[in-house]
DNA sequence: GGTCAATACCTTGCGCGCAAAATAATTGCC
DNA sequence: GGCAATTATTTTGCGCGCAAGGTATTGACC
């Protein structure tokens, strides 16, 4: 029997795995700030801009869905997030042409001149920590192992195994 | 020489770590919601009332100063949320005795009592990942490395080898 | 070929996360 | 004692993150 007074070391914060995975990705959006702050980016807006920048040659436009899986970020969260990176000037939207609920998005000359700015931020960020690259690596596959189980079992996951 | 047309793979997302973390971190908030629920509490909310229910015992007050420290949250983040938790009669504010600026935050009895229903979900989320404890360690070990690395070199750092 | 479910995207509402500025009490210093 | 620097907290403003609900287009089925 466990009573209420007798230490439960699982709740204490100091033991918590998600504890330090939350402060490190919110410490990590704060480090890449002054990184991101030259080109005008928010943490968001610059994983968007990484995958348009990964596409443009190949694609040239890219559906909203298509980026909605590329970034991870739902579409209630891209949909602002696209309107301001338009205020920019940095990315157009058309319609889709087969496809009239679709919209396609395209980088402007100047989004897409951008990516030279952005080329050195993964390195300085890398070189802002003390983690050798195959602790790197090791940390990095924990963390889709995280991602990808903990999305399986979410409520609204109806193909848990897909 | 580079080229912006070259292939630049730490451009890519697949790549980055920080891609990994931000959304493990994102789906580790998502998969707490229906945990957290049945307690009317948001991950962050959870974090405080950790902190507190790990200070009830010993200290019974806790100011606001050590909340920030414990939870890794900032006080201008704390502060709605500890108005919330006082509206959901969960904690209490009092006035520091020796010093006016400080405010004391305890716990109320069923503040107190809703801990026993938190008492299981630590293992429950545990669960939902493949993770093995030496995996879950490993990871939890190079999550504080990156958070206190990149903590270090913040512009605001004033103290960078404290 | 019309109805109905699925799909792509947008909107709304709320709770952070955090930089910057404001407020108020305290300490240090002369 | 008085005044400046420091400290504890709150406020403001903006950008997510996401659940839930809405709209419009498409595809499937009878």
């Amino acid at each position: 029997m466990t009573t209420v007074t007798e230490p439960c070391t699982a709740l204490l914060l100091r033991n918590q795995l998600c504890h330090s995975l939350y402060s490190a990705s919110n410490a990590m959006v704060r480090a890449y700030r002054p990184l991101l702050e030259p080109l005008g980016l928010t943490y968001p807006q610059y994983l968007v801009m990484l995958a348009l920048w990964e596409h443009d040659a190949a694609a040239g436009k890219v559906p909203i869905k298509q980026l909605v899986e590329d970034t991870r970020l739902d579409s209630g969260t891209l949909t602002p997030i696209l309107k301001r990176l338009e205020q920019k000037e940095l990315i157009l939207r058309c319609k889709g042409i087969d496809d009239e609920r679709q919209w396609l998005i395209g980088l402007t000359p100047v989004g897409r001149s951008l990516r030279e700015q952005a080329s050195e931020i993964p390195l300085k960020l890398f070189c802002m920590t003390s983690l050798t690259l195959e602790q790197a690596q090791a940390l990095k596959q924990a963390a889709e192992q995280i991602y990808h189980d903990v999305l399986r079992q979410a409520p609204g996951a109806e193909n848990p195994n897909q």
